[in-house]
DNA sequence: ATACCGATTGCCT
DNA sequence: GGCAATCGGTATA
């Protein structure tokens, strides 16, 4: 019985460490590994690149001009899931930081997959490459690098904005801390403002970090 | 009610 | 490197 309890207290505790300050969190969030629970499928893999978005101080944030129906999960505290669908068609997941009203979030950009790949696969529309060189190796490069990817590999839609990491996301820390040196940074893909923060973060010549390379 | 646009991706030259 | 696809959110009337 003291075992189930110590089990949800972890579980509840787990994530207080992302109502840290985004920028502090971002480099300490590369090389945790992501599981998705979705569909009754698991899927999942290592972060390797992702960007902080700053809430009402960052102008390229959707949180930027204050809240709204759709940026509501973002003004959560930290350890909430944040997901936007955009140009139409993608979906993109962001994992909340700070403490709530701050608006801050991660926008994940790119894992290496460690699970689930035949699904992964399938959820992305990908025929498998037919040579077992390719196949069971070396995981495709194609499944989870960018955000509207990664998200679609993992099973993530709207219905899970505004919803907690837990049972359905879960975050596992690496089983060995990155160094420093192994962390580069750059400016943020696609906007069209506050472009000169280097607020993108990658893992160095990780294969899966998507273009353009950083 | 209507117009504009984007934290993207993949295909084309 | 350029650009079309595609639609919900948001602002404007």
């Amino acid at each position: 019985m003291l075992i189930v309890k110590d089990m949800l207290d972890l579980h509840h505790t787990n994530y207080h460490w992302l109502e840290q300050d985004a920028l502090t969190v971002a480099p300490l969030l590369l090389g945790y590994e992501l599981l998705s629970y979705i569909d009754g499928r698991k899927t999942g893999g290592r972060i390797v690149e992702l960007e902080v978005y700053h809430g009402h101080v960052d102008p390229a944030s959707h949180a930027f001009k204050g809240q709204t129906p759709r940026t509501a999960p973002m003004f959560k505290s930290g350890g909430h899931i944040y997901v936007y669908f955009s140009y139409g068609m993608h979906t993109c997941l962001n994992i909340v930081t700070g403490p709530a009203g701050e608006a801050q979030a991660i926008l994940l950009r790119a894992l290496e997959p460690t699970i689930g790949m035949d699904i992964m696969t399938t959820r992305r529309g990908l025929t498998r490459p037919t040579t077992a060189a390719t196949s069971s190796s070396h995981p495709d490069t194609r499944l989870t690098s960018g955000p509207g990817n990664l998200a679609k590999s993992l099973g993530v839609t709207l219905a899970l904005s505004g919803t907690h990491l837990g049972s359905t996301l879960a975050l596992i820390p690496p089983t060995a801390p990155l160094s420093m040196s192994s962390i580069v940074s750059g400016p943020r893909v696609g906007i069209s403002k506050a472009k000169d923060h280097p607020w993108r973060f990658a893992i160095k010549d990780n294969p899966f970090v998507s273009r353009p390379r950083l």
